[in-house]
RNA sequence: GUCUCCAUAGCUCAGCUGGAUAGAGCAACGCCCUUCUAAGGCGUGGGUCCGGGGUUCGAAUCCCUGUGGGGACGCCA
């Protein structure tokens, strides 16, 4: 492997014959600073086994460590081992790898790995897509990525809201407040704003929300007239959902929502029933929870219709039968967090031994300065509207920094759209987010303009050098061992980890972190060393260290899902 | 009330499977474009890691507890 720290460990099992390679591997560090080394070994966790003092230890260890090419030096600092890689091993072994897997770099395609269905975006029909959404679709889709980077086959699912009580509500508006000429010409902004306005009537005559059950209950029958209602509405927001998902170039291999699974509920609840797992409780059929110390799940009503859970055990089972996967993935805010727990419990309980393949990915919620998201108050924000500013900002930019830019236009979108997406996904995706114009429109340090700024300053230079990123085969890397360079190289040669952890956490931010870590150590880079120098020998060992980067960098933001212009 | 997540610089956050002086960005101030894109780089200031106990050779990190905040907790999704 391209692992210089393998050698270290298996150097240090010489040494240390009880311990196994692995387990030293582990242990081993990076320090914080750089002048301690590129790798360390606290000696702490020994001194009991050898029964001497940790800095004894570490001073025994280092003073019987042979000679070896691919360390530079060895020193001992109190409990410490500091190794000291030869530099130009160092930059040769991650650099010539990167150049030998080009545009693969860091991404497996093999698909080998299983299949893995990711449930993200799953917006509700006739509302509008608004920057909650945003979330849950962004990180769905970098999960998606990520995952089929590290060799699995992912089905992204759009679970669409396309089934429930708010489509009474809104046939019942429609007959009410608006038209057919209104919402075709309007669209879904049209259908939110017979939404609001039911809400608001119903509050002062109730017999609203009545007509919104009943008509409910006719779409439950299957009459034709109100199914056709239902068709529509659902025709108009997808329409509208589609502009939204093109802009962020994002796609689904299903878009299976609720209404998908309407006649395959009965089956399930009939399996709970056998398996003696339901009980009725209050008039609704429950499934306890109570050993593992959760309230119950709510599988029917008292008047016998389905409820949210029915409907995702239903799924979850279909998905199992269909995809066969290894993992299925949900990305939701973290209000479901105790729905899905007891979802995968019941699932549990039904004795598939499959529950502890299904993950929840929970996000913090999004709120505004004027307070939380709430549809139904028409305090919203559109994603179209975040994204329309983001690209007239860019637009502005570009106009002022480098007005001759051909296709300007596109690259605005790639760019403004760019910054929205990392700004998203640039924390833990745990936190909760207060939007706010100033930080979206802020294409300034840890941001992903940042980072497009500095691939498309790399691609600059290369294209510049006049030579071919697959020209570049004998590099003499002994002209790569200046400071900037090796912590370049370093940082690069830490991608795969960084992809593996990213999935192992289902946190994308580990990769927008990461793409700035890259960002910065090459503009440090840039701005220390000319690249088109006269000396062939040296330019072309540069030339290298930017081919590199651009890899890594238009990959990284690949999985983010953003776009890595050429120039900007 | 119960469960759960969170609390680190003025602001937004990294760091949390324990380790050597706690890091970025933003904001403020100063410096660097006749040289490969200044959407950049460099520098300065800025910290009781929420409080209190405990475990440990060692705690921002683990355990207990208190406080403050978010969220969920039966017929919405």
């Amino acid at each position: 492997m391209t692992d210089l720290k393998w050698n270290v460990a298996k150097l240090l099992h010489e040494q240390l014959p009880t311990l196994n390679e692995t387990d030293i591997y582990d242990m081993i560090e990076i320090p914080t600073n750089t002048d301690m080394g590129d790798y360390a070994f606290p000696c702490f966790k020994l001194a009991k086994e050898l029964r001497k003092a940790p800095p004894i230890i570490a001073k025994d260890i280092t003073d019987k460590l042979p000679e070896t090419d691919f360390l530079a030096s060895v020193q001992n600092v109190n409990a410490y081992i500091n190794f000291f890689l030869n530099k130009e091993m160092l930059v040769k072994v991650i650099i010539s790898n990167i150049l030998l897997e080009k545009e693969n770099y860091g991404i497996d395609n093999s698909k080998s790995k299983g299949n893995i269905v990711i449930d993200y975006s799953s917006p509700n029909i006739a509302k509008p897509f608004h920057v909650g959404h945003l979330r849950s679709t962004v990180i769905g889709n970098s999960l998606y990525r990520i995952f089929e980077a590290l060799g699995y086959n992912c089905e992204g699912v759009n679970h669409l809201g396309d089934w429930g009580t708010q489509f009474g509500k809104l046939i019942v508006a429609y007959n009410n407040f608006s038209s057919k000429e209104q919402i075709e010409e309007k669209g879904i902004s049209e259908l939110l704003r017979i939404y609001v306005l039911f809400h608001e009537e119903a509050e002062k005559n109730p017999e609203l929300d009545e007509q919104a059950r009943a008509y409910f209950t006719k779409m439950e029958q299957g009459d034709t007239k109100t199914l056709e209602l239902w068709k529509w509405f659902k025709q108009i927001s997808l329409r509208e959902f589609d502009r939204v998902y093109k802009l962020l170039d994002i796609t689904f291999d299903s878009y299976n929502g609720e209404a998908f699974y309407n006649d395959k509920m009965a089956e399930i609840i009939d399996e709970l029933d056998t398996h003696g797992l339901t009980e009725i409780s209050e008039g609704a059929k429950i499934v306890k929870l109570d050993e593992y110390n959760m309230p119950p799940c709510l599988i029917t009503k008292k008047d016998g219709s389905t409820l949210y859970a029915t409907r995702d055990i239903t799924a979850v089972l279909y998905r199992k039968n269909t995809y066969n996967f290894k993992k299925a993935i949900y990305v939701t805010a973290l209000q479901q967090n105790l729905h899905f727990a007891q979802v995968f419990k019941v699932i549990e309980k039904m004795g598939y031994n499959w529950a502890d393949e299904l993950v929840h990915v929970p996000f913090g919620m999004v709120s505004m300065e004027s307070g939380p998201l709430a549809t139904r108050k028409g305090n919203v924000l559109l994603l179209e509207e975040i994204l329309t500013q983001a690209i007239q900002k860019t637009t502005e930019i570009i106009n002022e920094k480098n007005p001759s830019l051909k296709n300007k236009e596109t690259v605005a979108k790639q760019v403004g759209i760019g910054a929205v997406i990392f700004n998203d996904m640039y924390n833990s995706i745990i936190k909760d987010v207060q939007f706010s114009w100033e930080k979206v429109l802020n294409f300034d340090g840890e941001t992903g303009p940042y980072v497009q700024y500095t691939h498309a300053r790399a691609c600059s230079v290369l294209k510049k050098s006049g030579i071919n990123k697959s020209d570049i085969t004998e590099v003499n890397y002994s002209l790569l061992t200046d400071e900037m360079s090796v912590n370049l190289a370093k940082e690069l040669g830490q991608f795969k980890n960084m992809i593996e952890e990213a999935g192992q956490k289902y946190e994308p931010s580990y990769i927008a972190r990461y793409a700035v870590n890259v960002a910065q150590a090459f503009n440090k880079f840039y701005h220390e060393n000319s690249i088109l120098v006269e000396d062939k020998e040296l330019k072309n060992a540069r030339l290298s260290m930017v081919i590199a980067t651009i890899y890594t960098l238009k990959n990284a933001l690949y999985l983010l899902g953003i776009q890595a212009p050429v120039q900007m």
